[in-house]
DNA sequence: TCGTGAATACTTGCCTGACAATTCCACAGC
DNA sequence: GCTGTGGAATTGTCAGGCAAGTATTCACGA
């Protein structure tokens, strides 16, 4: 794909390297809800200076991916019920201005047509992470096409803990991704028709969906999330 | 004063109350738009370590109150006239939702009534930047009244943009106190009401003439803002 | 046996000091 | 006048360390 020019750019600092590795292992539920995570540990398991791992932590937790007080060791937080309620109403303010902005233009972003794409072909044969990154990505292409620096930068910050949740529910899925696939099309095709209020409508029932399959299963486990799940990373 | 509990709990750490100390110097505009505010002169300024001052200019920076990319010494931007827009696209964005909210229960926030009155206090004697903290008080009690955490820390980020702006106009204002007054009142009788279309609408209007009254002063300004104002500040 | 309190270990907050890498600025050379 | 090279300034990252706060354990008494 990019042959040319070597775009991405792998995170040019240590600090940016350290922080995108730390925070990939939390989404995607590598390190358990309720693991704490000392700042020794980063730096030992990275070969990285105390203050390194520190400034990684605090970015974490200023992005709602980790929790702690004061003298307190950082925690992989689990989202309750009226946290992911809250959650979801927060991205369903993002989202609608952005699909509303989207339709009041009239055209679909290209980046959210091949996130789509991507999505299609990962409900059939690819493991349940991808499914989740290219549903992510989907939604995120979407605000991105709004151009709203801002917007986009909160938005981020709320799929950060949106990708969180549903990681930690990874392995007991009940999710059909054709649906999901379907309800993207239909929110697509009203913003290609240019059609504002049908476009917000139908994104809030698909987030309305997504909210109630998380809230289920958060119910359904209930308090049986015992597994310790210690085992050493690297 | 606090001659009981001592309330306010002055920054309980040094780093929070460095970062206090200067964000408040930026968003009052005593530190000017363009200066550079590299990590030895906070450290010599407040007498702490560079590390210390790291952090605050990093948090900074993350909030939108500094910019700065790798290697590069931070400076207090000065927003132009599409980051105005874009600022004030995501605020409405966030206060539309807040507003609709509340009119939905039709219970206005006590917290915005009392802000609402210190603004009128504010209108007729005192000085700018008094104004400018109860207009942000109460656009932040409005949103705070939600109860959502997430959208209000959302909104925190975005006022503190907001803050920084009106502040580096603070010389300059051609604004009447009371009339800001007079459309908080009506957006606050629209969600006693019950009318979520018309708080949406009242607050709308109210952020797009605040818009354009700084879009009017940038493009007035223009270039004009040689002043080096160097003095310095401890 | 069970609680209660104190001592200990762990972890974080903040500091000093240092070196490498990078950027900025000015000056010399063409 | 423009370009290139040097030094100064600044940041990235590290090591090591002390103080302070938190959690845990263990002994002791009821």
């Amino acid at each position: 794909m990019d042959s040319q020019g070597s775009f991405p750019l792998g995170p040019s600092s240590l600090t940016e390297a350290l922080y995108e590795s730390v925070r990939k292992r939390i989404v995607n539920g590598e390190i358990a809800p309720g693991e704490k995570l000392t700042e020794v540990r980063i730096a030992g398991e990275y070969n990285v200076a105390r203050p390194t791992a520190k400034a990684c932590l605090e970015r974490l937790t200023a992005l709602g991916l980790l929790r702690r007080s004061v003298h307190k060791t950082a925690v992989v937080p689990k989202l309750g019920e009226d946290e992911i309620r809250d959650l979801y109403f927060s991205r369903e303010t993002v989202e609608r201005a952005a699909v509303a902005a989207l339709a009041r233009r009239g055209v679909v972003p290209p980046a959210a047509v091949r996130a789509q794409a991507a999505m299609k072909a990962a409900a059939t044969d690819m493991a349940f992470e991808s499914q989740v990154e290219a549903d992510i990505a989907f939604h995120s292409a979407l605000v991105a096409g709004v151009g709203s620096r801002r917007l986009s930068r909160m938005h981020e910050v709320i799929l950060g803990e949106v990708h969180l949740t549903m990681g930690q529910f990874q392995a007991h899925r009940t999710t059909h991704p054709m649906n999901v696939a379907r309800e993207h099309d239909d929110i697509l095709k009203a913003i290609e028709a240019a059609d504002p209020e049908a476009a917000q409508q139908r994104l809030t029932h698909h987030l309305d969906q997504a909210q109630d399959r998380l809230i289920g299963q958060l119910r359904r486990e209930g308090g049986a999330v015992e597994e310790p799940s210690e085992e050493a990373p690297a």
